[in-house]
DNA sequence: GATGAATGAGTATTCATTCAT
DNA sequence: AATGAATGAATACTCATTCAT
């Protein structure tokens, strides 16, 4: 598993494929990226072996620095109890996941169309939702009393998500409602989850 | 006077193309579609001048199908007034919706991929929103009193296919579940409009 | 050796193929050679079994329908003797001959893309030739005198006929200046025989 | 710091096409002429990047292998100035324009066939031109006194250049008679500008 | 005979991957 | 390790020719 040294060169990579993708669609030729990181061709394959191999990486990666994000918005607010507050407190988790996501378009954009694509294995798939499953915890709490407090975890973590990245989508093609659609959203997840 | 069109052909290239998309993705090889479809290649092209114009006339075909079985299960229910009778009406629709999704996961699979690519255009994605249309009356009249009556119905409507997407996933994945992901999903949209 | 009728649509389709051939060269498709001449691309192939079937006989025409026009400047002046009115008519001929050819670029034009092509045959070649054969008496009386006079007349037909191919060029390429061209091609040829 | 680029796959691949063009014409396929050349394929379009940007190559070379071959007859002779010199010297010239030409004819078909492409560009077609200039000179003085002393120069080496090729097909059609020939053609050459 | 759909071999060019330097 | 030339399989699309109507 050891790769060669230069970290730099790996997420220059990495984040030259998430711009190409982004832009020109999967189908991005590994010249492309490679040229876009200022590295040769034949280097990109010394970093990753195959081009499903970047792109299960750069999907990996992007959906860990979404978890991270969240769990960023996440750590700023615990300890709250009141119902009201648990209210407030999934409305700044939320809003925090939504407005980062909608900061990075492209990362957006790449991973709406690697998540669709059949070269991304099992197993990324299933460690991008582990790194999303630092959230679950926060969701129990906020779904303890709700309509979805029987639900399996999977089921209500997906569910999620999937009305994020709608929001997302909805806040980058018109970001001047960006503001209007996040609270939409978070009342809607409110009112899901309650 | 010579051998007219046939409409044969041209639907058995687009199921096809369904189904080729559904394994190979959006990299399918026209000459694999052809052969698919029991057609030589170069007839592909006397019905679809380029490869992009098959996608998007699949993509359109498609989307318009899932409205048009959305459709079927609005127009079975017609006339309930009441609060519960809404509720109930609204558990129907998305239940037909969700059951007609989960059984086509060919279909699907191709819309989601094609539903991300930038070979679709504007037009047939707005042509697709029309033939959704039908359904955006109906969620209307449910999210009249709602928590979203203010809301842009595109919104509305964007989050509603969402989950239903994320709930058919999920129904198609753990099939012996199937039944209870249709239930919580309506459950949740329920409770997203109300 | 009996042709099916309609001799409208075969030459139709032999001019349609000169312009054609003139803007797109030999590698133009039988199709768009059908279509100019609207007519549908399955009756090319009744009159014409080949592609290089049809281009050899428009090369014949072509090369037949010059040599006419030379034998029409030809007929106009006959029976001229003294070495004075040698000249002179054989300014006349050659200066009909020029502007003929000139007159009609594109036929110039696929001429020339089809005189190097190797689908021409070599019958296709010599009925050419023997077309052109029709001066060669005039050019005999000429030469009579002059330095060419032992020269064997396919070398004399072959020297005169790129001199005049290589005047017509220049004139279709500079039509402000043809009639200086033609003068000097004249002058030209008028030395070279003598 | 990676293999270079070779020089000699370069011109294996133009000489190649020469062969190739001569026999197939211009519709021969790269393939083709990568095979020829003992290139596969793909290296074909590391050295040009396109087919015509290959054809341009060749055309451009031919033009200036022969300009120089001319250059070289030319350079064999300087410094004759009697009228009876220049003669001899145009004669001398021209025949080894004649011969070495004569003696490449795959060269000289292939040449036939780029010069009336429409792939070849107003530029390349400039290019050789200019490498002919040398000749220009010469021209210049051969024609100083003689009927031709007011022509445009291009007209003189247009027409010049026609007569050489017509000289040079007789000689490669018939090349029992090639010698004949050659001089039937130096004297045309010379009387036409004297 | 006329039409234009059907066919499938053929084309230029691309691209992931390998390998010489 | 880094580079970028080499490779050749793969691809969308074309086109001469055939054939059903």
């Amino acid at each position: 598993m050891a790769r060669p040294r230069s970290e730099d060169k790996e997420s220059a990579i990495m984040s030259a494929a998430v711009r190409v993708i982004a832009t020109q669609g999967l189908g991005a030729a590994t010249a492309t990226i490679a040229k876009t990181a200022g590295v040769s061709n034949g280097s990109l394959f010394t970093y990753f072996v195959t081009k499903a191999d970047l792109f299960n990486a750069v999907f990996v990666a992007l959906k860990t620095e979404l978890a991270a994000a969240v769990a960023d918005g996440l750590s700023a607010r615990v300890g709250f109890s009141s119902a009201w507050d648990v209210q407030k407190q999934m409305r700044f988790v939320f809003a925090h996941w939504l407005h980062w996501s909608a900061s990075y378009p492209e990362k957006r954009r790449a991973l709406a169309q690697l998540a669709v694509s059949d070269e991304i294995t099992v197993a990324s798939r299933l460690t991008a939702r582990q790194a999303m499953e630092g959230i679950a915890a926060f969701l129990e709490r906020c779904r303890a009393k709700g309509a979805m407090r029987d639900a399996p975890m999977v089921v209500v973590l997906t569910l999620v998500t999937a009305v994020m990245d709608a929001a997302v989508d909805l806040m980058i093609s018109d970001p001047t409602q960006a503001d209007q659609h996040c609270a939409l959203a978070c009342d809607a997840m409110w009112h899901m989850l309650m």
